[in-house]
DNA sequence: GATATATGCTTGAGTAATCAAGTATATATC
DNA sequence: GATATATACTTGATTACTCAAGCATATATC
């Protein structure tokens, strides 16, 4: 009927990957109380310079908005993964950083996130994996 | 610190990019009336071969439960964007089907959508972006 | 052909996000 | 240094899903 362009191809698939590949990661880090949005939180923290973050920034790494941030890292601050800390320079701000705990978690997460991956990428060889990260990098 | 391996990268990588999509999408078809969920809906049942699909079909192709199909459709259905079918052979089934009022939102709303992932995928060339289905579809 | 199990769909209750509006602080302009 | 605008974040209301349970129908088994 009416042609579907390469493009617009793309943007389905990849929403359904996207569906599929998180449903399954939340499925398995639920044996370590965390969301898939959770770990990724910790993920970016864990690999940032400073080891800290401020909440927009993680905002735009996650894909979610800073209201989103605020209710997420809330519950997180609560059971102690996460620090809030103060910017001496911009009282607005209000950094977040993981806890020893948080740490922990996060390798303890990284275990399972890892295995997870590696079996639900399983059709794909390792270049074709690292094929795939460049291509999502040129169109982020 | 811990090191990362190229398939969680890829996960999370592609988590990111498919919200950025969806968000850019979702702003584009909403000139239309339409999310982006529901364009995929009305995209697959074009572009299924008896223009009718199952709602359990229809989820699986959309990446939602049966739940969130039977609540995405219902207000469709009022709208009369899509009818319902019953399926003479089994009656548990509840076809869906696009209307003729559908049929044209869809095509409108393709144009708008085509548009956007052409502009939101600039940075890829076609080849590329060829790449990148074939490796999501391998990945699915 | 009754009984058990599986499938297709809907519903009630809960959750994770969104947006719009508000507050607090910072920066730039006159 | 007051005023306007921008930035960082939070909050209330809403939305788009999810899961668990339920109902109806279909299929398989004895």
């Amino acid at each position: 009927m009416s042609q579907v362009t390469i493009g617009s191809t793309l943007i389905i698939q990849n929403a359904l990957l996207a569906s599929k590949l998180s449903k399954k990661v939340d499925n398995q880090l639920g044996m370590h109380g965390i969301s898939f949005t959770e770990y990724m939180i910790m993920h970016h923290l864990d690999g940032s310079p400073l080891k800290t973050m401020r909440r927009i920034e993680l905002a735009e790494h996650v894909g979610i908005s800073a209201s989103g941030v605020t209710r997420l890292i809330a519950p997180m601050e609560k059971i102690k993964i996460v620090e809030k800390e103060a910017n001496p320079r911009d009282a607005r701000q209000s950094l977040v950083k993981l806890s020893k705990t948080g740490q922990r978690l996060y390798k303890e997460a990284s275990v399972s996130f890892e295995d997870c991956a590696s079996s639900v990428l399983g059709s794909l060889s390792e270049s074709q994996q690292e094929k795939l990260v460049e291509l999502i990098g040129k169109a982020l």
